[in-house]
RNA sequence: CGGGGUGUAGCGUAGCCCGGUAUCGCGCCACAUUUGGGAUGUGGAGGUCGUAGGUUCGAAUCCUGCCACCCCGACCA
């Protein structure tokens, strides 16, 4: 490991690229545009996958799972959604390899598919598709799956985490009996969504709505919670849809209601992916490394003994596992690294590298004296605590850190959004003080798509609660009820 | 997919213009001394120079195709 990673201040992408790189959470694989998710990575994803879960259970859903594959006639049935992922599709057109008699494997020309099979980029028409068998009356709704599943979107530029060609989430699929039961589910997902961004994730997010423009493909209304990271830009950090009758439509899915009426059911999605590791790492983390939320650190403590010998070493370890043991006993999961082949100060790095919240070293001293020095990760403070007491102490510091990190990011943000009234201030403004702009639109995709291609901002959200306020244009100086937040975007 | 760049040991690199079998640092292995912020010394292992062709007596070096990655655009969670 070499020391250091290029300050995020020189350069924010290559600190990003580095950080992921370095404290292992994920490489590039040998398949364009794939990733690997490491030990190190993926234990975060599961911690996010654990406490989404619980809280998608705890709202009434289950889990089940559907084909990676589907049929591309299912595909073209909803024709905006059809557009909107056309583009970024693989498609499997044969099913058999063959030796062509040179002693290469090649594609066999014999065994075509009838009809090509594409690679989920997103699950909508598989599962109305079997939605169909399942609805027949108002007695089987609402139905609440989830699906947690890996998705392939054939991006042309991709980014660790961010944007890669294939990659994990969650897929929330639901039918209602009414447009409002359907609209109220896709509110209440966001909610959720929001909820474990700021309360696990100690990321604040805005709730909003999307414009015409950004919105889900197929969708009659994109809910999202917008995060923004350090830099300044903006990131989507999870999505809701209300679907209407939409997909209900385009694969028949009827039922009859309590009147006996027959009518097509109404739909929502949502789903949050491992993009959200990306939002995470650029939320808190700095040149020392990650920053990781106690609540999602695989690793909350490590303990690090300081010895000059056998004996030294027998005697911090003693105590250290007496610690270990009360930690676990609070559910705080920690690592005694004794490790003889690291010195301490080359752990301290890698720790700190890995974002490990706590940090607890015991030498010589701290045996004689009753104490252990602690460092907290999110201020690279360190203090001396007597040994009494010290379990408590870690676990309070733990809610601590979670408060503290969310806290700074929150008044980050808070300083990042800036109202602006004319256009030259806000093109001004992008340039020298990146973070979310509030201004006067006049609610036309025109307005939108030409700030967008003079700026490379865009509309992020409108948010949920906007204040309704009087005002004109930035762009066109036409009338506007209300501001929305303009942001360049990941 | 367009423009620019890069690919040499696990990682970072020198060598390429001017062709002669590869340099240095980190890491790795062994031993010793060390251990309160990324240890030091000595010895050692490790390379089809991204890949496939071509030119040549001889290619990391020159030529062509392909692949991958990075940066900048268009597309997007």
């Amino acid at each position: 490991m070499s020391k250091g990673i290029t300050s995020k201040n020189d350069d924010y992408s290559q600190w990003y690229n580095e950080l992921v790189t370095k404290a292992d959470l994920a490489e590039h694989s040998a398949v364009k545009g794939c990733m690997v998710i490491k030990p190190y990575g993926y234990s975060i994803w599961e911690k996010m996958q654990a406490a989404l879960d619980k809280m998608f259970k705890d709202t009434g859903h289950s889990n089940a799972y559907f084909p990676l594959f589907i049929p591309k006639s299912f595909f073209s049935k909803e024709a905006a959604h059809v557009e909107g992922f056309a583009t970024e599709c693989a498609v499997v057109t044969h099913y058999r390899l063959k030796n062509d008699g040179n002693g290469n494997i090649i594609v066999d020309p014999d065994a075509k598919l009838e009809e090509e099979l594409i690679v989920r980029p997103t699950s909508e028409t598989i599962i109305w598709n079997t939605y169909r068998g399942w609805i027949q009356s108002y007695r089987d709704l609402p139905l609440l799956i989830n699906q947690w599943a890996n998705v392939v979107r054939w991006e042309m530029r991709t980014r660790l985490f961010l944007r890669t060609t294939e990659f994990l989430w969650q897929e929330g699929h639901t039918a209602h009996a009414t447009s409002a039961e359907a609209v109220e589910e896709a509110e209440r997902m966001l909610d959720v969504y929001a909820d474990f961004a700021e309360n696990w994730m100690a990321m604040p997010v805005i709730k909003g709505i999307k414009t015409a423009n950004e919105r889900f493909a197929g969708a009659v209304e994109t809910y999202c919670i917008e995060a923004l990271m350090q830099d300044g830009k903006a990131l989507q950090a999870g999505t809701s849809h209300f679907l209407g009758q939409n997909f209900a439509k385009a694969f028949d899915v009827k039922f009859t209601s309590k009147e006996g009426k027959l009518d097509h059911v109404w739909a929502t999605s949502w789903g949050v992916s491992t993009r959200l590791m990306g939002a995470l790492i650029m939320a808190h983390s700095d040149d020392q490394g990650l920053v990781l939320p106690p609540k999602l650190a695989p690793i909350q403590v490590v303990i690090v003994p300081i010895y000059r010998n056998d004996e030294d070493l027998a005697q911090i370890s003693e105590v250290a596992k007496a610690l270990v043991a009360e930690l676990k006993a609070k559910n705080i999961s920690v690592k005694y690294d004794d490790r003889d082949t690291q010195r301490p100060g080359f752990k301290f790095a890698e720790y700190e590298l890995k974002g490990v919240p706590v940090r607890v070293a015991m030498g010589g001293r701290d045996i004689e004296n009753g104490t252990a020095e602690i460092a907290r990760r999110d201020t690279r403070e360190k203090q001396t605590i007597t040994r009494d007491g010290l379990a408590g102490y870690i676990e309070t510091l733990l809610d601590d850190i979670q408060t503290n990190i969310y806290s700074k990011a929150y008044k980050f943000r808070a300083e990042s959004i800036v109202k602006v009234d004319t256009y030259d201030e806000f093109k001004r403004l992008l340039d020298e003080k990146p973070g979310f702009l509030s201004a006067h639109w006049d609610g036309t995709p025109e307005s939108e798509q030409k700030i967008k291609e003079e700026t490379k901002a865009t509309i992020r959200c409108i948010p949920l609660d906007n204040e309704l306020e009087d005002g004109i244009c930035i762009y066109s100086g036409k009338p506007s009820k209300q501001r929305v937040l303009f942001a360049r975007a990941y």
